[in-house]
DNA sequence: AGCGTGTACTTTTTT
DNA sequence: AGTACACGCT
């Protein structure tokens, strides 16, 4: 790589514009000042970006180093970044292209003296952080039965990215127990993250703005670094990453977002629609862009897309459009259960695949990770090849969070977390007994843990025990001086060997766990990359790793398979073929966000999301039994398949306009209480009303079959 | 201390 | 249905 100022970028301005509509010729033009360009989905905003900053190196001379490019993922970040090199070549690596995360660390790494920290700290993964809150909790006598921790980490998590801080969060508090509880453990919380030496994924962002409220001179650094701003997905950015924006184009003023309000779909995590329909307030001379052009999908999909979005109504009104003409109708499955959901996604794409299709056209999307199962599963049977993007990933696996634990603690010794984790794995006789004391003799002291171990004989321990201890932490302050020589992939070799973890893997009579040393090499892969990337430290290959999203991890290899992944995963996507499964009251629309119009007009959101991905043909399907935790349910079609017209779809499957006759001695299935025969029958028509003898518990009901979704058990 | 069995519960979506 | 955790046994 060249360190020499780059040359001045030349390129035509022709050449830049080239290919583009008037509106997204504007929003390239237009370098100065705020710019909100409302991008629909599919609009070319990749496009955009890329070429403004192509165009600002190349028609307004300035330097890579002031501009700053936030992406929603770092996959996104990668993508843009090498777009511009093709326009503009060297320059791009000069400027800053990242996630509002990675963004943070890298500041936070140079700044993290400022803030107490020291610049190896670690960065939490939500794993450690449930750990971290049911230790502060044991710490303060909480009973986790009563109280949730998952509930406690989440309100701290919601304060964090409100930048509610634990005192304003006591003051603001205090209504619920839960409230007043998950207060004292927000403090516990951060007085532990604070002494290892850590962050949270929501502190990278809390700690940066205060940073930039609490030091104005550091703020103005940054300020004059990055005089061009770009912010993409404007709409999902929550309180404390507006904030963050506002600090740092606070000076100059150029800041160009680009959103939708339509595709606004983490409300959940903190995310404020507000941002993005407020922006023309905040920056009351700012221009506005509306890209209303699609270049991805038919006609028939984008006026599916529009009818169902129109049923929202805080939002601003566009209308997308394409060049591409009508296309296929949206195939629309009345599935009976999810195996017959499974089979027609199979039927479909094999349709597809025997004629001169690939299954990489293909995708399936569904709204929680649950759902993938009954798909997989089918797959499999039928020999599919396909790939599942997040759920379960190759970082949730045990191995894969040991051996980064080891890595953490080694980067960071003061990472209690990590430590706890790895201390007995292998086994090494150090058991609960001895950490707690040790834990007890540390805080007496007021070192950290692994000091601690340094100091066993003093903290009253058997002699086996202390001999143990002091072993391991030898063990350790080896690995912490092996590393400084050392690449991540040598210092990641020999840190297996002398901890004995390949061996405790390769030796072990099951096969399932000699299996696991297939993902530790492929960790190795990964490392490998990473040094021949850039070379850095262990502390920036933890941080790189953990801030990976799921859509982040996918292989760089063109699997030719079908993908499956989460509604909102596939953010920012597209395929040609693409199936929406589950489209069931309860299940799309969530239950969970059935009970407010904004929950709803979220899922909404997601289904617009979801329907746009598609380029060529879209499949929705529901099914009208489920069976969710072994019990059965039934749903009702989702009213956003209402929402459609009529004459865009195609619907086939299971009919439900024949109305079952209903007769004595009839055995039926009813979605809460099962099997049962019909005994009784009493009334006409809408009145009519059965009556049923369940098996077991249930006994004898009365059930109007208008009312509720009753099906007759053949044979 | 470590293993095995029994019981309860499922936490939408994720950087 | 599957899994994570707790308790009790060796």
């Amino acid at each position: 790589m060249t360190t020499e100022i780059p040359a001045t970028v030349r390129i035509q301005k022709e050449t830049i514009l080239q290919g583009m509509n008037q509106q997204q010729q504007e929003a390239v033009e237009t370098t100065e000042g705020p710019l909100l360009i409302l991008a629909g989905a599919g609009s070319g905003k990749t496009s955009v970006m890329t070429r403004r900053i192509a165009y600002l190196l190349a028609q307004c001379s300035i330097q890579p180093w002031n501009i700053l490019a936030i992406t929603f993922t770092n996959k996104a970040a990668k993508e843009m970044n090498e777009r511009v090199a093709n326009l503009v070549g060297d320059a791009a690596s000069d400027i800053w292209m990242s996630t509002f995360h990675s963004m943070c660390v890298k500041i936070l790494r140079r700044e993290a003296e400022h803030l107490g920290f020291e610049n190896n700290f670690s960065i939490l993964d939500p794993d450690d952080q449930m750990s971290a809150i049911k230790q502060c909790m044991l710490d303060l006598n909480y009973d986790m039965k009563k109280f949730d921790p998952f509930s406690v980490l989440w309100k701290i998590s919601a304060a964090k990215n409100e930048l509610i801080g634990p005192d304003d969060f006591k003051s603001r508090a205090g209504k619920s127990l839960l409230d007043s509880v998950a207060a004292n453990v927000y403090r516990e919380y951060q007085y532990k993250l604070n002494s290892i030496n850590a962050f949270d994924f929501d502190d990278l962002i809390f700690k940066t703005v205060q940073l930039f409220e609490d030091q104005p001179d550091v703020l103005d650094a940054y300020q004059e670094k990055f005089q061009y701003i770009h912010v993409d997905e404007y709409q999902d950015t929550n309180r404390a990453q507006y904030k963050l924006v506002k600090l740092l184009a606070g000076k100059y003023r150029n800041l160009c977002v680009v959103g939708d309000s339509d595709q606004a779909i983490y409300r959940w995590r903190g995310a404020d629609i507000s941002n993005i329909l407020n922006f023309e307030r905040d920056y009351p001379e700012a221009k506005v862009i509306l890209l209303e052009q699609n270049y991805r999908s038919t006609n028939t999909i984008l006026q599916a897309a529009n009818a169902v979005i129109q049923h929202n109504a805080r939002r601003k009104d566009k209308n997308l459009w394409s060049a591409k003409g009508q296309g296929a109708p949206i195939s629309l499955y009345a599935a009976l259960d999810q195996t017959d959901e499974a089979a027609y996604i199979i039927a479909k794409v094999q349709e597809h695949v025997g004629s001169g299709g690939q299954f990489r056209d293909c995708t399936v999307l569904y709204r929680a990770n649950a759902q993938s199962r009954a798909i997989e599963e089918a797959f499999l049977q039928a020999a599919i090849p396909y790939k599942i993007l997040g759920g379960m990933t190759f970082y949730d696996r045990r191995e894969i969070k040991d051996v980064m634990a080891y890595l953490k603690v080694t980067a960071n010794p003061q990472d209690e977390i990590s430590l706890l984790r790895i201390v007995n794995v292998p086994k090494r006789n150090i058991g609960i007994g001895t950490i707690k004391r040790l834990l007890d003799f540390a805080h007496e002291n007021g070192i950290n843990l692994l000091e601690a171990m340094g100091k066993a004989e003093r903290a009253d321990l058997g002699a086996k025990a202390t001999e143990a201890v002091k072993k391991f932490h030898l063990l350790m302050t080896d690995l912490h001086w092996l590393q400084e020589g050392l690449s991540v992939t040598e210092f990641l070799q020999e840190m297996l060997r002398r901890t004995g973890y390949r061996e405790m893997y390769e030796t072990s009579p099951q096969e399932e766990e000699r299996n696991r040393l297939e993902n530790i090499d492929e960790l190795l892969t990964v490392t490998r990359a990473f040094d021949k990337r850039r070379r850095g430290t262990l502390a920036d290959f933890l941080a790189e790793t953990s801030l990976l999203s799921d859509t982040d991890k996918e292989t760089g290899k063109k699997d030719n398979a079908v993908h499956m992944m989460t509604m909102h995963a596939s953010k920012g996507l597209e395929f040609p073929l693409t199936f929406v499964v589950g489209m069931e009251e309860s299940i799309f629309p969530h239950a969970r966000s059935m009970d407010s119009s904004e929950g709803i007009e979220e899922e909404r959101n997601l289904c617009y999301v979801a329907i746009t991905r598609a380029q060529e043909k879209l499949h929705l399907s529901y099914c009208t039994e489920r069976t969710i935790f072994g019990q059965l349910q039934m749903n009702e079609p989702s009213r956003f398949l209402d929402e459609l017209p009529e004459d865009l779809v195609e619907r086939s499957g299971a009919d439900f306009a024949v109305i079952p006759r209903w007769a004595i001695g009839l055995r039926v299935r009813h979605p809460q209480w099962g099997i049962g025969v019909i005994m009784e029958m009493t009334g006409e028509d809408d009145e009519l009303e059965l009556e049923i003898t369940f098996q077991s518990k249930h006994g004898t009901k009365k059930v109007k079959p208008k009312l509720t979704k009753l099906r007759v058990i053949e044979n």
